[in-house]
DNA sequence: GTCTATAGTAAGATAGAC
DNA sequence: GTCTATCTTACTATAGAC
């Protein structure tokens, strides 16, 4: 997240440029959503946004590029729910590591299901040439920062089961997204905890092994 | 597969044809790792195989039907090795059905390596609108009917358990065709099978609630 | 600094001769 | 079945008004 949020200087006038972004941005997700990226037409977008295609041009740089600045409004949001809600569950007075990752994997799960469209936008493959590595990249930091919860080592294995919850997560996000309705996407929400609750003991069997001693 | 491995009716030679087809496949093999779907161009792999581009069109309809094409072969030839262990499992008189998963993943992964460039291809994203959805489905379905070793009902955490098992395949698959060597390879497969037979536990606890009392 | 109108260019797809 | 010539689409760049 670029750090200009209703910045200004010598007087500017940011608000309206952040106004453009956002309309760009709300009718990108509309229209990528329809379409996925490569089927999707820029001039479509720019009608949608009621704008030009040289003023989108001079925002974002390019149809990728839109695309990225789109999925990067989607994960802060996301990251930041997670994030919320392991604070919350700090303050309430929970210690235990795994529980606090659950928390926060937990809230993650939930927020998904109000952004579905995006979800299955990205896991549909539609993408910019090169996006995916980056959403990889991405999720993978993600649990990372949440495995330093769990006082993880660096092995090799540890590496792997890095991986493994990324994909789990990344999977799960899928199947609630693709769920009927709320209520069936809140059920897959419990299930997948129930899953990965059940994972805690391979994991700890691990991190066990990493112990001096 | 289409059966049309040399067949032949009414003196025509279809021969040629495969021939081509295998020409075609070949340079899209090499283009498309070099540079991935969207930026690769059509002239470029026509150029490549040595032929013209209306022939590509009639062979295989379009740029996005050739990278299929190129996939379902490597698919096909991923399925018949891991089906293959498992047969010669089988003979050897192995009969434990988490045993029997295993042989088959373990010559799986193995077989990856020789492959690398086009997993890395897949795997990065570059590919044609909805062919990730194509390639989960297939990956699916190939956990399916290993898990079907198992004996494993339809229950919900059941099928939590096939897309985990889904994901870590194709996590592996891609760490594996990352590696730097044969040798980090082959390591990485040891890795890999050490974290999977670990998940027996949790899986076979998932199975043991399935049994009925 | 912000945006519109317009032209350039590349590449995937197709028609029809051989 | 094979190939050349052509068409069409849409991303991209730019000049200049406000």
């Amino acid at each position: 997240m670029t750090a200009r949020s209703g910045g200004r200087s010598a007087g500017r006038q940011w608000s309206t440029t952040e106004q453009t972004r956002i309309q760009f941005l709300d009718a990108a997700r509309a229209v990528f959503a329809r379409r996925g990226f490569a089927e999707a037409s820029v001039s479509e977008v720019v009608e949608r946004a009621g704008s030009s295609v040289g003023s989108l041009y001079h925002h974002f740089g390019g149809k990728a590029e839109l695309f990225t600045a789109l999925w990067e409004r989607y994960r802060d949001e996301q990251h930041a729910v997670a994030a919320a809600a392991v604070a919350t569950a700090r303050a309430d007075g929970v210690t235990d590591p795994f529980a606090l990752f659950e928390a926060g994997a937990r809230a993650y799960l939930q927020a998904t299901w109000s952004n579905r469209d995006l979800v299955k936008l990205v896991y549909d493959g539609d993408t910019p040439p090169g996006f995916q590595k980056l959403l990889r990249q991405s999720g993978k930091e993600w649990v990372k920062d949440n495995f330093r919860l769990l006082r993880a080592s660096n092995s090799p294995v540890n590496r792997v089961l890095v991986a493994l919850l990324t994909s789990f997560m990344g999977d799960a996000r899928r199947e609630i997204a693709s769920a009927r309705s709320a209520k069936d996407a809140q059920q897959l929400v419990d299930t997948m905890m129930d899953v990965l609750v059940r994972m805690r003991a391979v994991i700890e069997s691990e991190l066990l092994a990493d112990l001096p001693g």
